[in-house]
RNA sequence: GCUCCCUUCGUCUAGCGGUCUAGGACGCCGCCCUCUCAAGGCGGAAACACGAGUUCGAGUCUCGUAGGGAGCGCCA
């Protein structure tokens, strides 16, 4: 049978970074197996369901390339079969109506805890014989009383669940719409989904949606549940930890394969890989390899996952995305050398595409100001009669390319009976502001001639003044 | 409270009864390379939650204990 599997968010804010791991598990898995892969919004909380949010979600997937294998499917579209089949169900005796109003649920529940037991419905109205024009009934599943529900765990194993635990669970609210774990089994068996995968939060739910498969005389599905991801702390992964927000790793300069191949990585594994091409990623998945205990985001790995993708990412590819960050920062990329250039000369230093236009800056706009302590240190009266030979030699070069530039230095360098240091240190702050940046010569080629030529007075200005 | 799940370095993990004086990676520390910063190379500190069993032998199996998490809605 060819695997289907789903990933169902509830559009009710962005998109969560643990939610897209699930997504991509959910993904990866139909890949691997040469099956295919469904995304379904699950809309029907219609008080907290927005737009807005259906968008963040389809835009973050879509970023990530985490592509549906058909439209999504909205629940809210659904509702006309959600009460068919809750018809068949009050029908075919496997579900009934309850007429307990709120307060009488609020204080059964009260009851139950006083008594040291679980709160649950206690069936009052199973029987029927309740039947009042006052209340607008709910439509309650009518769970097995007694025996035993099994899930066979594709990620935690044999899990077995008491049917006595369970209690009648409400499928119709009383203005007719339908609960999430009666959608769900629907929408799962329409859909004819092979295998759920999603977190484990949802394990205690899925022995009522087995129940629910059966009395409908459905075959249930597979059932993988993915443990939690937390914070670096331990904590449930929130804001405080930083973005949990994905479109928001997109501004800050992450790399969708970097992305994924971190997440993929965070509770699944395969010996001792840490990067992953997402094809590698395809041809490697299984979920016999996802583990079974929460993990903790790092955002640090992530950085330094990021970073390796950086230096494994074709340029022609880097390139666009550092475009949009040096558009972000007001920069122009047409006022300074080549995009392709910069990139070569700061992907092994940068560990986001965002700190790669940082540093790519002097290079597109003058600096606003030097570094101060790359100016204390390096921009001192003896720099002064070193900038003035550079300047000279410099201006001299017929050939601006690394190279002769370097050639250039390091002949000053000679000529003043200096370390290399002693004399590149100094051009450095003076061309860029900073006291870091790529090779001497990859340097000068960047800030280009002229820009070098003018910045080496501004320095002497400074070393003066 | 009840039900379910989880537990190897700070973190992500390898380990599927003996090859474990527990391996890799991030981070941290040191060294090398070096015009700076990186990248890269080399080395170091750092873990089997605890207690009983089973077994010739347990990180690996069983049961407890402790700790953590999830669920217990006319939310999803």
């Amino acid at each position: 049978m060819k695997v289907r599997t789903r990933f169902a968010p509830s559009p009710t804010g962005y998109l969560h970074i643990g939610s897209v791991r699930t997504a991509l598990y959910a993904w990866l898995y139909a890949r691997h197996h040469g099956g295919e892969y469904f995304l379904r919004i699950e809309d029907t909380d219609r008080e907290r369901s927005t737009q807005e949010a259906v968008d963040a979600i389809i835009h973050g997937l879509d970023w990530l390339g985490l592509t549906a294998d058909a439209p999504p499917i909205f629940q809210t579209q659904r509702f006309d079969r959600y009460r068919e089949i809750i018809d068949r169900l009050l029908a075919s005796g496997h579900a009934y109506r309850c007429y307990c109003t709120r307060e009488e649920l609020d204080a059964m529940r009260a009851e139950a805890q006083a008594r040291g037991e679980k709160p649950r419905y206690d069936g009052r109205c199973r029987a029927g014989g309740r039947e009042r024009a006052d209340v607008a009934p709910t439509v309650r599943f009518k769970t097995p009383l007694e025996g035993e529900t099994v899930v066979d765990d594709l990620v935690k194993g044999r899990i077995v669940f008491d049917n006595a635990e369970l209690d009648d669970l409400v499928i119709a609210r009383s203005d007719g719409t339908p609960t999430y774990n009666f959608t769900v089994v629907v929408d799962d068996m329409d859909m004819r989904i092979t295998h759920v995968i999603r977190g484990d939060d949802h394990v205690n739910n899925t022995p009522r949606q087995i129940n629910i498969f059966r009395a409908l005389g459905a075959e249930p599905p597979a059932y993988a549940h993915l443990p939690m991801i937390h914070g670096p702390d331990g904590t449930k992964l929130s804001k405080r930890h930083g973005a949990v927000n994905v479109l928001e790793y997109r501004q800050m300069g992450y790399l969708p394969s970097a992305m994924l191949n971190y997440l993929a990585r965070l509770g699944w594994s395969h010996g001792d890989q840490e990067i992953f091409t997402l094809d590698e990623l395809i041809r490697l998945f299984d979920l016999d390899r996802v583990s079974r205990s929460a993990a903790s985001f790092d955002p640090m790995k992530l950085l330094w996952v990021n970073q390796q993708h950086i230096l494994r990412t074709p340029t022609a590819e880097l390139v666009p995305l550092l475009a949009e960050q040096l558009e972000r920062r007001g920069l122009d990329p047409a006022d300074g050398p080549p995009l392709e250039r910069t990139v070569e000369a700061l992907r092994e230093r940068s560990q986001t595409m965002a700190e790669m236009a940082e540093r790519a800056h002097c290079y597109y706009q003058e600096f606003e100001a030097f570094d101060e302590k790359a100016a204390e240190k390096h921009l001192v009266p003896a720099a002064r009669e070193v900038l003035e030979a550079l300047k000279a030699a410099l201006a001299a070069v017929p050939d601006w390319s690394e190279k002769p530039l370097e050639d250039a230095v390091a002949g000053v360098a000679e000529r003043l009976g200096l370390k290399l240091g002693k004399v590149a240190q100094p051009l450095r702050v003076a061309v860029t502001g900073q006291a870091a940046s790529p090779g001497i010569g990859t340097t000068l080629v960047l800030v280009g001639r002229e820009r070098t030529l003018a910045r080496i007075d501004r320095a002497l200005g400074r070393i003066a003044g």
